[in-house]
DNA sequence: ACTTGCATTGTTATATGATAACATCACTTA
DNA sequence: TAAGTGATGTTATCATATAACAATGCAAGT
């Protein structure tokens, strides 16, 4: 799990290492990571925190790289279809992956404090749930799985 | 779980028992179950899907119940607050929680092809997410868990 | 009955999140 | 060059949710 972004880390590297595996893996599958889905990237690891559509579309326009929804939805919707993001539903929000790539059943750790997220891997089937959808005959394709609550450093401040 | 609901059953037995239960829970702790609300929670136990606010107030509208959002949103935050629904994040929607009154981590699996919800209960603090957390010093405070997937009937139609 | 306080409801307006539709541009390939 | 495809620009609109304030209803205490 990528707890570290609850504590000081080389956040440099998270975020250069984040744009250089989402070019890798756009070179090697033939998708174009182009300037404005690149910048979005940028803008989503620039924090660990998730960031609204139109958040992310402010800054784009400071930028003059897009003025109207549609720009910053593309770009959402090409990183998130190809895994270099999640939306986190509880937010209407979106974060940029830390294990762009893979193929992997996200869960995220949302502090309601200071709104960091911390990305967490789990089994899609596996769990209680896994076991009671098995039972009923549900095929589980996909998972929302979102926990609220404390981070480390805001319960030690309250 | 509450699994039944992908199958035929007394669904009669569901909406009634749905009305009592919160008619009972509001008596013992001195809230006020108003038509409003009631005609609300009547309306999300008419069928096992999720519905938007707006679907909601669409009835209402039609019964001279209400006609501005805020009227189906108060109702639907009072249901949501006391356990009485739940919202779907994925859905941005709301459906009548089948275990109300008794505290519970809801847990729901959605079928995509007929959009039928079933509740399931899991343990917040369980599985591997709880134990990552718990390393991590994350404090859970709330989950959010949606499985997407397909219900065994329209799995077999398909 | 009166009044005081508080929860609920009515209503207007607006904020916030997301998409449809269509024109234009750019890059590839025949 | 021409056609095809994917990406971008732009307008308009839809969908979801809340702020703010006025009016009403209800209960407790006098
Ligand atoms: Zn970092
Ligand atoms: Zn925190
Ligand atoms: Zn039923
Ligand atoms: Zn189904």
């Amino acid at each position: 799990m990528d707890t570290k972004v609850f504590a000081h880390h080389d956040h440099a590297a998270c975020q250069a290492e984040g744009i250089a595996v989402a070019a890798a893996v756009c070179a090697q599958k033939g998708l174009r990571l182009t300037p404005q889905r690149r910048r979005v990237l940028e803008i989503l690891l620039s924090r660990h925190r998730a960031m609204g559509a139109y958040a992310v579309l402010a800054i784009l326009r400071g930028e003059g790289m897009g003025n109207q929804p549609p720009v910053v939805y593309r770009a959402l919707d090409f990183l998130v279809k190809h895994g270099f993001a999640h939306k986190i539903e509880r937010l209407n929000a979106f974060i940029a992956c830390t294990r762009p790539g893979a193929p992997h059943a996200p869960a995220f750790l949302i502090c309601r404090t200071c709104d960091t997220v911390a990305e967490a891997h789990i089994d899609p089937g596996g769990g209680t749930l896994g076991d009671e959808a098995g039972a009923a005959g549900f095929t589980i394709e996909r998972t929302v799985v979102e926990a609220l609550g404390l981070c480390p450093k805001c319960r030690d401040a309250a």
